[in-house]
RNA sequence: GCCGCGGUAGUAUAGCCCGGUCAAGUAUGCGGGCCUUUCGAGCCCGUGACCCGGGUUCAAAUCCCGGCCGCGGCACCA
């Protein structure tokens, strides 16, 4: 019965879920196969999940194949962090994505360099050796530089020497020949490959093995006709490149996979960008908890302050391959999580600015069991034995107290007001029956016991700001460290840590 | 400056390709009610939008033109 419950649920919800619209052209390709392909410099952000989460559903939809491959082919000015390729990967799985192969392309680099020397030969591409600035001039003007025409032995002639070092950094480029004369000067003969002196910027998985290294939009051109991907999916920053990479294609006489842009995606008071999280940690590491401070838009960070993997997937589902740019407000966000975390979640007792209570009628030891959801009974519960007729509520339950005399401590016991001094309060037991407490419409309150509590610590973000709210726990949330639970009357928030008298919250939202 | 893309309620999205069924659907937010051992969830009711101006047409959110606004690219970055 219950079973049956849960799957018709699962029913609804996919029935619910927004379905992606059909990509394009799929039976000229007989079968389909994205990819993600992230630049391993940095965690991923919201934005960078979207091309994951759509790449991954869309492989999924049509029973195709979903590619990884870290972009890491600029180890000067976005230099691979060592730790990223791992992090990434976390990320994925954290997501529920699954992979079927995986490609870095600092270990490629052979194949670029074959297709390179393919080029020269057919005469679509070049070795320049013009300064950048006298390129720029002759390019702006629609002129061939004096490099373009040679032929193809002096090319390779000349690819070789850059392949040895006989050139340095900025006195050699391998130009994919385009259309001098196309309207965007940024398609104009682009540079496929340059030298990157690995000796001074070494890369941190192959170190100073190579020192020419192609661009990004020649290693992605070419590990997507090389891998066999029918269908790429990236945001609209892109929609040059795709013009750019077409003429190589041209040249080699491939098929270029079918494309959809979609356009980015903020989130309302973060920060998403790479740079610029790396900036601020640079300039002010004190200011934040760790590379995945709650304030970022990262994946770790939005997983660290409790929003769920679900949660994630179904706001991308939601925005779908839209071409305009998503400002996600937090409202929206924190509303599906809420939803997705609500039956998944454990409710604990936490009160912020906590009063003693000292109970008066009970039978002292009594044992005390409370349950971690109030309808999902698999999620279990925990015990306290009190030998102290001791507990903690809120100060604002107090003045509740005061005012309607009487009130309920959830899963416990009915409380009668008797009198406050020196800041404790007493209260007399009732009973401990909750249908009394209903009958009474009794104001339900959270509590924790003295002897089973622990300091606690809330972080919360708000915008750039992070607030500190400090409080007291019951004990039991000190075994679930890493878990999204539910403090009743507070909020969502994940268990962060637990550190020898304290326990760390992240705030996710109420 | 030059290329390109886009503008549906506070936010996000459906519809636009193939004009009428759209006095515009959905989610969230907001207001109200019900339910509930939470100020959480659920259920019900209500609220609220086609950027502007022309044109085509019997008929335009949907097609055309102009304007305005927003975004992206113009790297030996990805």
């Amino acid at each position: 019965m219950a079973e049956n419950l849960r799957i018709s649920e699962e029913e609804r919800r996919e029935a619910e879920e927004k379905r992606l619209p059909p990509l394009p052209n799929v039976d000229r390709w007989g079968y389909v196969k994205t990819r993600f392909a992230p630049n391993p410099d940095f965690l991923i952000h919201l934005g960078n999940a979207r091309a994951a989460i759509l790449s991954y559903e869309y492989a999924r939809m049509y029973g195709g194949k979903f590619v990884l491959r870290f972009e890491d082919t600029d180890p000067r000015i976005k230099r691979p962090l060592p730790e990223a390729y791992e992090m990434i990967r976390e990320d994925l799985r954290w997501l529920g994505i699954k992979w079927d192969e995986e490609y870095i392309q600092s270990q490629r680099m052979e194949i670029y360099y074959d297709v390179a020397k393919k080029l020269l030969e057919v005469g679509g591409a070049y070795v320049d050796l013009c300064p950048p600035d006298k390129f720029r001039e002759l390019r702006n003007r629609g002129v061939a530089c004096p490099h373009r025409d040679e032929p193809p032995e002096v090319q390779l002639d000349r690819f070789e020497k850059m392949l040895s070092g006989e050139y340095g950094e900025g006195q050699a480029v391998l130009r994919i020949k385009t259309d001098l004369n196309h309207p965007d000067p940024a398609v104009r003969d682009w540079v496929a490959f340059r030298i990157i002196d690995t000796s001074r910027n070494p890369h941190p998985i192959v170190g100073d093995k190579y020192i020419v290294w192609p661009t990004y939009n020649f290693a992605a051109a070419v590990d997507d006709h090389l891998m066999g991907i029918t269908h790429i999916l990236r945001g609209r920053e892109h929609a040059v490149n795709t013009v750019k990479q077409l003429f190589l294609y041209k040249h080699l006489g491939w098929e270029y996979p079918e494309v959809v842009h979609f356009g980015r995606v903020n989130l309302e008071g973060f920060i998403l960008s790479k740079s610029k999280i790396k900036q601020l940690l640079k300039k002010y590491p004190e200011r934040f908890l760790g590379i995945d401070d709650i304030r970022f838009g990262t994946l770790s960070a939005l997983r660290r302050r409790g929003i769920l993997p679900e949660t994630v997937r179904q706001l991308i589902m939601e925005l779908g391959v839209k071409h305009t740019d998503a400002t996600l407000s937090w409202d929206n966000v924190a509303a599906l999580n809420r939803k997705v975390a609500d039956s998944l979640c454990r409710r604990v007792f936490v009160v912020l600015n906590p009063v003693r209570v000292v109970l008066e009628g009970l039978d002292l030891p009594i044992n005390v069991k409370l349950r971690y959801h109030p309808t999902r009974s698999e999620l279990g519960y925990r015990e306290y034995v009190l030998t102290k007729p001791i507990v903690y509520i809120q100060r604002s339950d107090v003045e509740l107290l005061k005012s309607n005399k009487v009130l309920r401590l959830m899963e416990f016991a009915n409380v009668e007001y008797v009198e406050e001094h020196d800041g404790e309060v007493v209260a007399r037991v009732r009973g401990f029956d909750v249908r009394e407490a209903k009958k009474l419409g009794l104001q339900i309150v959270q509590w924790v016991p003295m002897e089973h509590s622990i300091k606690v610590d809330i972080y919360r973000a708000q915008g750039l700001k992070l607030h500190r709210y400090t409080g007291l726990a019951e004990s039991a949330i000190r075994e679930l460290v890493g878990e999204v639970v539910q403090m009743v009357r507070i909020g969502f928030g994940r268990i962060d840590k637990v550190l020898k008298s304290k326990v760390v919250v992240m705030f996710a939202h109420e």
